[in-house]
DNA sequence: TTACAGACCGACCCCCCGGTCGGTTTAAGG
DNA sequence: CCTTAAACCGACCGGGGGGTCGGTCTGTAA
């Protein structure tokens, strides 16, 4: 019993660790030992819990990735208000910069989709499954604020979700680098601007 | 004479290629042998004419990807008429999907930008001084749309540059695996929505 | 106490890749 | 021609990093 439990706790340690670093650096870019040597571990016990480096990360994707994106961009989703706001609210808090030692997860999707793009598309669509989850969840709760009469009955839902999904990758591009503190709220400026010309008290063709 | 034409000739063959090469696969994941062996070229030929791989890299990017940005997204902006069309014009072509063996220059700079931000920060200053370049021209642009009384005198020129800049940088994160022939489709449209909540018929508070 | 298996160790293997260097070919100038 | 240097060749080096493997330690079950 004990035993069991040690297991998941160094596994848990590993994908942690892992996707903290692999995160500041990239998956390429970081090594396996550069992740033990954080932990004090040695590869002997990273390889008699993953198979691979690839697998490894396959972990972390769905054990770690997948939740913080839901809890940050998914969840907040399941409300019976007006959808805009709290879409933006929900891409507003994505993109907090960095406090401390803490991790934004939500920044993460775009590095990681970029990274594996021309390198490894078994994780490549792992990812990409991901953002497809983020997309049906914004294109149903479009729909829904039509329905409510949010929404002008024109604007196409599915369009909308991808256009905000790629304003929201490009921003992350752009302040990857933390230089323009002013970025986000440029981008909160405009995507308000932009919702505010789907609104329902437009010119409803 | 004919000397000095042989070294640029090999040069400007070596930099084609490694731009061909580098964007189809990634910069790190190409080595210099990937791309010397389809130049039948040797690495005493490549060290002749460059110190490094990433003096090579910054060659291209300084003779190629510039000029390629500079006709794609920069030059189409010098026009008297109402901005927002040309803008969105200068977009739908930058994101023209792939022609036979033709490369669309124009997709470049966000798998570049995205692959140097963590790992080489002198080359990722180069990448971002061509963004800050089409930025400028844009706010610039935007303002004279304003001038002219095609924009709204209300609207944030940075704002919406920073705008642009995204959900164009974004739409390639989306469409680097080519699935989705309709997501460009979509963007055209949703961009025009956007822009026509800029135009100056609108509220000018 | 003993047997066994799971957790972990770390030296080692091997390939990849950027970079080096001594040598060879080629062509311009005297 | 002959000299000289630029253009080019390709074997080699060395570090990095994923992955292996024989061995050790530790807790559990009989």
């Amino acid at each position: 019993m004990d035993r069991n439990l040690k297991k998941r706790e160094t596994m848990h340690r590993l994908c942690a660790k892992g996707l903290e670093i692999f995160h500041e650096k990239g998956y390429y870019n970081t090594s396996l030992d550069d992740i033990l040597k954080e932990l004090s571990l040695s590869k002997g016990a990273f390889y008699h819990h993953f198979k691979s480096k690839e697998d490894y990360f396959i972990s972390i994707v769905q054990n770690l990735v997948v939740q913080k994106v839901y809890a940050l961009l998914v969840e907040p989703l399941n409300t019976h208000e007006n959808p805009l706001p709290i879409i933006i609210d929900s891409l507003e808090k994505a993109l907090e910069p960095v406090k401390h030692n803490e991790m934004v997860y939500g920044f993460m999707l775009n590095d990681f989709l970029m990274e594996f793009n021309k390198r490894n598309s078994e994780i490549s669509t792992y990812l990409k499954d991901i953002i497809k989850v983020w997309e049906v969840n914004l294109v149903s709760v479009l729909k829904k604020g039509k329905v409510d009469g949010h929404i002008a009955r024109h604007v196409d839902c599915e369009g909308v979700a991808s256009y905000i999904i790629a304003s929201y990758l490009g921003m992350r591009t752009l302040m990857s680098d933390n230089s323009n503190p002013q970025l986000k709220y440029n981008y909160i400026q405009q995507l308000k601007q932009y919702f505010g010309s789907l609104e329902a008290r437009y010119a409803d063709a």
